[in-house]
DNA sequence: CCCAACATGTAGCTAATGCTACATTTTGGC
DNA sequence: GCCAAAATGTAGCATTAGCTACATGTTGGG
């Protein structure tokens, strides 16, 4: 379409740049929330429940921090919980876990192709992946698919 | 110390995993930082000066949050103003425009080298960037270094 | 040169995420 | 079966980042 596209008026650039900025905040704001649901399902997959106090220690935060945000996915119909009686997912949560996992394992193994060492991969994957659109995570994959194993 | 590392007990797991989380924490945390920074020492090489309605405007935000964030920026040691005369950034916040800059290109163009198209790579750069370890900064570069050039 | 338009700044609200201090509920050991 | 310890929950504080409404400063056109 543009021929014109490095004489963009100053408007329209900040407009995109704009743009980007918000698409990252907004991204920001869910992450904590993959992180949690992430947990969540950890926790009742390996332990059959999941209890605020067990969260709060994954997460290194105070247990109070924990049950605040607990309600929170409530209110946002990713969890149900009843006083006392630990958290589960609600289907809508659960379709969240399975996608943050399912692309957690994609960044992880991502980073470890390209030469990066597991501990460190697991601590970028961390931060990284909340921020991996749908485009870059095919990217991953076809790369990691191309890409020689070294050993398993 | 750890023939044993697959069987190390559950609570020193937790606490790795809260060490990465606390991490990314940390580093969500800052990314705003960068962010700004990065938009002052934009607007101050392109313009001359940083005026916090235009700081706004790239962000995507109202005036009143930039100048609020900015105050921040101040007391932090990363930038000073006076009232009514612009934004600009101490040695510390150039030094962190230098990297913040320098890295923003290394992701892009590392996306881009593995198929991503530029407008996406734009985009998921402005997230991924901010959560980038040396050590992955590093991957990039090589891989990019070795990586055949399709045009340029 | 003055006043209107624009930029800048202040005040005060909301919401999220962290915390500590304290209260209540469960539960397991004796 | 009771009681103490552990888990859970409530209340209230701080900080950050967003907003709107309003006040003040700067500056350029007539």
């Amino acid at each position: 379409m543009n021929l014109r596209e490095d004489v963009a008026p100053a408007a329209e650039r900040d407009l995109d740049e704009a743009a980007r900025h918000a698409s990252a905040r907004s991204a920001r704001a869910g992450a904590l929330t993959e992180d949690y649901v992430e947990i969540i399902a950890d926790l009742l997959e390996s332990d059959g429940e999941a209890r605020p106090t067990d969260i709060a220690r994954r997460l290194g935060v105070a247990h109070t921090t924990a049950i605040k945000t607990i309600a929170r996915l409530k209110r946002d119909g990713l969890a149900h919980a009843k006083p006392y009686r630990g958290v589960f997912l609600t289907e809508a949560g659960q379709a969240m876990a399975r996608r943050v996992r399912a692309r957690h394992q994609t960044v992880v193994a991502f980073l470890r192709t390209i030469g990066v060492r597991p501990e460190v991969a697991e601590i970028d994957a961390e931060g990284i992946e909340h921020y991996v659109s749908e485009e870059t995570l095919s990217a991953f994959e076809r790369f990691i698919a191309s890409a020689p194993r070294d050993s398993d």
